[in-house]
RNA sequence: GGGCGCGUAGCUCAGUGGAAGAGCACUCGCCUUACAAGCGAGGGGUCGCAGGUUCGAAACCUGCCGCGCCCA
């Protein structure tokens, strides 16, 4: 076996031939974290770039929604870190009040205890000694995926620091007033027991029924619709649209409300639809919003007839059924009295559910405690109007203002017992006291504390000033603050995004939380479908992790992240982004065969081959693309330029052009093993932000370097930018692309090798790489016995003529050229079409009108060369 | 009911005024010593419909049809 001694390299680290990330990451990845690289440092020189992790929930555990937003965030960071600023991804979870709960109530209730059996010290210890054993599954998932955050800062929203932080924003929000107590109609979760704010209650469309009763009898008789009929015993009025002809006469009259025997008035309220069933409606003001409202203009009593649960507590018959129950119960009463004048069946119409556990929301009427929204809202609003903070995609902003200018005074208090407690205490002779994080509460008899928590989104509100260790002004704060940018799902714009923004600017003096919101969407599948575990089209991250690797898992998301809309993926997808980074593998493995390096300069642009010119002006453009597109946040194009550029240029053209100059050796060689490891260099740290795994294990053995994570990150270099080249390059991969597109017509094995005259080449400024195009396609030099059987024109003027050993196919020649000459054809009448017309010529851009001569010439020239092909072909 | 958005190849999506694109899927031929997780070649679209603006429209305007999301 004869080797030539360039293209050995024993040297060199000899890689498997396939990409195993299974062997890769988890050493990888504990490498990183031993070596400190994720980590931030408040006290460097460097400019801050920091990124606060939207908190996962301590119950929750990664899903594909997670392993999307940590690919983006993961990506931004690293590739800031290395560009050289002090980079500060900072990690942690919420405590997430009602599910958290939940959970450990779950657990009391299979040893049939509930909490209250513990009582609410013990059982607070029990939620912490759960959080503790098996809480945060998530952050070793987040490992799985590569994520670099700073571990060091991790960080909890019941920590003690971030609860002062809490404790702190409550006692300045209630001393100026903009938190206060109130009897209010509130959502109600019956299953959850506690309070929702309106954004923890998901509307959906659900068959129902529109049941008209008549209330009265007689002439004064008056018929109302109700979804609701179990209310009617909580009825304290009639109302009517104070312009409602049909009606005028009844207001101020009063009704006898069946089943009770109570009277109730009827009123006029400009709330009621007179186009809505009949016009009069039924006001139950102790359980339903609007129905509250038209109470307090009316001096209505409230009368509640449901408890906590659901369950109706008043008028004997219907005493103690649940509210589902006691509906079709009172209907039937009802029916039996001949009060039912019309019932329709299914009626559709918006429910509200609670987005935990999707029991209907109960409207109820109690004590609560509210944030009054209106300063705090408009100023966020402001922020984003003002262009202190910008909102990505600016599209989304729309969304973002209609919330924000709407927003509706924010029900805080939840009656659960896992969250940061009401900082309130109670006197004996009705005093209310607020008591801030430095402040001894009350003592003496008679005190006690609220007994409420408050929503998790009050400290997750606080969550970028709060982790950055806000009330005390600490050196992150003063670094990382405002942080550079939010990454989230556009579904939680208001819900989360919203109320940082409203704690972060009333707490930080108006400066912003993050000068950038970079909002994603959902993962679909590959239909665009939403996941679902009834759909059972549900991705686990894990499991793609496991099988196509972690970095497959990122570059399916990434590639798919258009800003702002949703990113549907599939195995096949996920399997196709392990093949790229197998294709990398194998890539880099040929260069370190064939002895690439990275040692040293490069050679002088006049060293360097056309081919080598080609591909370093090529990376100069995708360097410049790269950045652009990931400073507009275009995940999807970031990968879709280095996907392409990866393999179609550097694999399927570099690569191949380089075989034959690596293989002869000499100084070209020297010259072009020298730029394909910087190519690849270049190429892996392009990567690395989004693929991190595959690009370290590759870049560290192609430079022995010790880590891509430290590498600076490429900058496009104008002097390699060589537009000759570039068109050199061109022509000839267009000459070798037609020759194999006729040896594929004739049905030409790959390997065999055919003799063929090409003429033009000089006259299309390619005359040097005869050698190049031969070997590509696979053609060997014209002999004496040469007889061109067929005759190949390429565009630009370049002809090949091929010996096939009389072995032509003249049907497909035929066929081939035909379809040539017919495209040729076509686009020479375009061309003249255009340039026939007058309108065209004046008024068009000079350098169109120019364009579409030189492609009327070329087809002109084609033309006539395809023609001549067809009728050299025998008859 | 109010608002926002979308309709481009079989599927999922880029393309925002000057030659219809990508990935996957499909067809044909290949184990050509980096890679069959691969290589080469190919087929496939009156850009939802109808008007309008423009020398020129997938793109801009109007209307219609269909779909989705958010809010009430």
């Amino acid at each position: 076996m004869t080797q030539t001694p360039q293209t050995r390299h024993d040297a060199a680290p000899t890689l498997p031939a396939q990409y195993q990330p299974g062997e890769v990451e988890q050493r990888r990845y504990e490498q990183w974290v031993s070596a400190g690289y994720f980590r931030a440092d408040a006290s460097s020189d460097r400019p801050p770039f920091s990124i606060v992790i939207p908190p996962p929930n301590v119950t929750g555990s990664l899903h594909v929604g997670h392993a999307l937003d940590h690919t983006i965030q993961d990506s931004l960071i690293r590739r800031k870190r290395m560009q050289g600023f002090e980079a500060l991804w900072l990690p942690g979870m919420d405590h997430a009040g009602i599910a958290t709960q939940n959970v450990v109530e779950r657990q009391l209730a299979a040893q049939g205890l509930s909490r209250h059996d513990l009582g609410r010290d013990k059982f607070v210890e029990r939620v912490w000694q759960w959080k503790a054993e098996s809480g945060g599954a998530i952050l070793g998932q987040m490992r799985r995926l590569g994520d670099s955050v700073d571990w060091d800062r991790e960080r909890f929203t019941m920590d003690e620091g971030l609860s002062r932080a809490v404790q702190t924003v409550f006692k300045r929000l209630y001393d100026e007033g903009l938190i206060y107590q109130a009897e209010r109609i509130i959502n109600w979760c019956p299953r959850c027991l506690t309070a929702l704010s309106d954004i923890e209650v998901e509307h959906s469309d659900d068959e129902g029924e529109l049941v008209s009763i008549r209330y009265g009898d007689g002439p004064n008789a008056i018929v109302v619709a109700t979804t609701r009929a179990e209310t009617m015993l909580g009825d304290t009025a009639v109302a009517v649209h104070p312009d409602d002809e049909r009606y005028a006469h009844l207001v101020g009259t009063e009704v006898e409300l069946p089943l009770t025997g109570r009277r109730i008035p009827i009123v006029a309220d400009a709330h009621v639809d007179p186009a809505f069933g009949t016009g009069a409606v039924k006001v139950t003001p102790a359980h339903d919003p609007n129905d509250f409202e038209i109470g307090q203009r009316h001096g209505l009593p409230n009368l509640a007839v449901m408890d906590e649960r659901g369950v109706i507590t008043v008028h004997g018959p219907f005493e103690g059924l649940d509210r589902f129950e006691a509906r079709p119960a009172i209907v039937d009463a009802l029916r039996e009295q001949g009060r039912i004048v019309a019932e329709k069946r299914p009626y559709v119409h918006a429910v509200g559910h609670c987005s935990r556990c999707k029991t209907t929301v109960e409207p109820r009427l109690s004590m609560q405690w509210f944030v009054n929204t209106g300063p705090l809202a408009k100023a966020a609003g402001d922020a984003v109007r003002d262009g202190r903070v910008k909102i990505e995609p600016a599209e989304l902003a729309k969304r973002y203002f209609a919330w924000v200018d709407n927003m509706h005074d924010w029900c805080i208090s939840r009656q659960l017992w896992w969250g940061h407690r009401i900082p309130v205490w109670y006197g004996p002779n009705g005093e209310v006291v607020c008591v801030g994080p430095d402040e001894a509460p009350p003592s003496g008899e008679g005190w006690r504390q609220d007994e409420d928590v408050l929503d998790t989104w009050f400290s997750s509100g606080l969550w970028p000033i709060s982790t950055l260790g806000w009330p005390e002004s600490t050196p992150d704060l003063a670094k990382f603050y405002p942080t550079s940018v939010l990454v989230t799902g556009y579904d939680i714009l208001f819900f989360w995004v919203a109320r940082m923004m409203m704690f972060g600017l009333y707490a930080m003096d108006g400066k912003q939380p993050f000068n950038v919101v970079a909002l994603h969407g959902m993962v679909r599948d590959q239909y665009g479908k939403k996941m679902s575990k009834s759909f059972g089209n549900v991705v686990d991250p894990l499991d793609w992790i496991e099988r196509f690797g972690a970095d497959a898992t990122r570059f399916t998301l990434a590639r798919g992240a258009n800003p702002g809309s949703d990113v549907p993926v599939s195995e096949e997808w996920c399997q196709g982004s392990r093949n790229f980074c197998n294709k990398l593998w194998n890539a880099t493995r040929f260069a370190l065969m064939n002895g690439a390096t990275v040692a040293g300069e490069l050679p002088d642009v006049t060293e360097l081959s056309t081919v080598d010119r080609w591909i370093l002006s090529r990376l100069q453009h995708v360097i410049a693309e790269v950045d652009e597109q990931f400073e507009a946040y275009e995940f999807a194009k970031v990968c879709d330029t280095l996907y392409h550029f990866a393999w179609d240029d550097v694999c399927d053209w570099y690569v191949e052009l380089t075989k034959p100059t690596l293989a002869a050796g000499g100084p070209a060689a020297e010259a072009t093993r020298r730029v394909l490891g910087h190519v690849l260099d270049n190429l892996l740290r392009l990567l690395h932000p989004v693929i991190p795994f595959v690009t370290e294990e590759l870049w560290t053995a192609l430079t022995q370097d010790e880590t891509v994570m430290r590498a600076a990150w490429p900058s496009a270099d104008g002097g390699l930018v060589d537009d000759a080249a570039e068109a050199e390059v061109g022509m000839l991969q267009r000459v070798v692309t037609e020759v194999r597109r006729f040896r594929s017509d004739q049905g030409l094995k790959p390997g065999q090798r055919v003799t063929a005259r090409l003429a033009g080449l000089a006259d299309a400024g390619i005359g040097a790489h005869e050698p190049l195009i031969r070997s590509l396609a696979r053609l060997d030099q014209a002999g004496d016995e040469f007889s061109a059987t067929a005759t190949v024109a390429v565009a630009g003027g370049v002809t090949v003529e091929l010996d096939t050993r009389g072995t032509i196919d003249v049907a497909a020649e035929r066929a081939r050229l035909e379809k040539d000459r017919a495209a040729a054809l076509r686009e020479a009448e375009q061309c003249r079409g255009k340039l026939g017309n007058a309108a065209f010529v004046e008024k068009a851009p000079e350098a169109v009108v120019a364009k579409i001569q030189t492609r009327l010439q070329a087809a002109e020239a084609d033309l006539v060369r395809i023609s001549a092909a067809l009728e050299a072909l025998p008859a």
